[in-house]
RNA sequence: UGGGGUGUAGCUCAACUGGCAGAGCGCCCGGCUGUUAACCGGGAGGUUGCAGGUUCGAAGCCUGCCGCCCCAGCCA
């Protein structure tokens, strides 16, 4: 039989000529996924995976289990999440959860390691943030209405003149009725923000970010990615400088592959493939129209119908990882930004006023952990990289 | 929200043109075995998603409803 502890997985012996006869016939009776003590001599051996195994001498069963659900064969998507609380334990789930929880330490490791500051935002807010229409509301006491955070970047903007560089790492909430391999309701968001950084600086810090952290699921998940195996070899190549490319330069490189989109439609999923197929690393595309992204975004001065953003797009197909932009630091550029859009201007005094006591240039962006992790891990749809994945007909378990 | 698909045993699926509802796995009983999703023999297990209709006869055809999957849009 295999043991597992969190640690690994051993293969024990039971030998009838070394354990009581009581012990014997526990070890006779045992079903899948039972709890139990073992004692017993540790050996070398060649006919057990890993080299190593485990001579029992006794057994004591600690919590019988009768009938688990998940067989060693196969079974549909589903019943799988029907009964994700246990299929948690199964060696692919146990492998995706250790390389998600080394993502999360590495994006720990390689701020602090900059000097930047984590910093806590709020996940209940006021209607504050990009679009009304998909935001989950809640009520709050007399102050009506109260939404889960879809970003904690305004936040971190306010946070940004008080510490230069920070972050903010958190749950994020859409209550976008998304149905593709690529969405969540509820997923997590890492979000830098730098004071005095231009859209070039936000750019070579999220090279930088990205490589650090498919260098770190190389170095200490080279396990967990040989057991869903994952070639790895797409993901050595992933070191600075990322190639760089117009958002105008995209629609016409796109267009020669076969894509039908026009310059100021945003760039689809399939266009974004496409894409991201002629690089061998993660590609930045800059520099969107204006009218398809948030207000908040600066204007690009050498093109005025454009901002000064960034997506990267992570090769493989695995598509928008990162959205990031230089923000608009004028604060009567911003205010007419947000008549524009029809926003009301009260609700972001605050956020004007970042604008009108010392302002200042600043860049950040934010980072999908679930779409990160999936590309890394090499797995089709983002909903396994999480413990318990929340879409539009998921609550339970 | 739109397009496509699907719903049959605990699980994964089959069942020709509408003609006796089946297999593999799991489970139970027995055997065998340094195993790797072990193997061999036997057994139990069904309101064919729900409601109605057509028919001598419906898992299959028709109408309505429900669930799920994939794709698109929205985005990270």
């Amino acid at each position: 039989m295999v043991v597992r502890d969190g640690s690994g997985y051993l293969q024990v012996v039971v030998s009838k000529r070394d354990v009581s006869e009581a012990a014997w016939n526990i070890g006779q009776q045992l079903t899948q996924e039972t709890s139990l003590a073992v004692t017993g001599l540790v050996r070398e051996d060649a006919r057990s995976p890993g080299g190593v195994e485990l001579t029992a001498t006794e057994l004591t069963v600690l919590g019988p289990s009768l009938d688990f659900p998940i067989t060693p064969k196969e079974h549909g998507t589903s019943f799988l999440f029907e009964h994700r609380h246990l299929w948690l334990r199964s060696r692919k789930q146990v492998a995706l959860a250790k390389i998600r929880h080394h993502v999360f330490q590495a994006i720990h490791d390689f701020f602090d390691a900059r000097g930047f500051y984590h910093v806590s935002t709020p996940i209940l807010t006021g209607s504050i943030g990009e679009e009304a229409g998909n935001l989950f509301a809640t009520e709050y006491f007399d102050l009506g209405q109260a939404y889960l955070a879809q970003t904690g970047q305004l936040y971190v903007e306010a946070a940004a003149a008080a510490l230069g560089k920070v972050y903010c790492f958190g749950p994020t909430f859409r209550a976008e009725k998304s149905k593709t391999r690529r969405h969540l309701t509820e997923f997590w968001m890492v979000e830098p923000e730098v004071a005095f950084a231009d859209s070039s600086d936000n750019m070579r810090l999220q090279e930088d970010f990205v490589s650090y952290l498919v260098a770190r699921a190389l170095d200490r998940c080279k396990e967990d990615l040989k057991e869903l195996e994952r070639d790895v070899t797409p993901l050595e190549r992933v070191v600075p400088p990322f190639p760089r490319i117009s958002y105008t330069d995209a629609v016409a490189k796109v267009a020669q592959l076969g894509s039908d989109m026009t310059w100021g439609q945003d760039l689809g999923g399939d266009d974004e493939t496409l894409l991201a197929k002629e690089y061998d690393r993660p590609v930045f595309v800059m520099n969107y129209p204006k009218e398809v992204k948030a207000f908040y975004m600066k204007e690009n001065p050498d093109d005025p119908r454009t901002v000064l953003n960034n997506d990267c797009l992570a090769p493989e197909g695995y598509g928008e990882i990162i959205g990031g932009s230089q923000r608009e630091d004028d604060h009567d550029r911003l205010l007419a930004r947000i008549r524009a859009q029809r926003l009301d201007p009260a609700a972001y005094g605050w956020y004007l006023d970042l604008r009108k006591y010392g302002t200042f240039v600043h860049s950040g962006f934010g980072l999908g952990v679930e779409r990160t992790v999936a590309w890394i891990a090499g797995v089709p749809h983002i909903r396994e990289t999480i413990a318990f994945p929340r879409q539009i007909h998921r609550l339970y378990p």
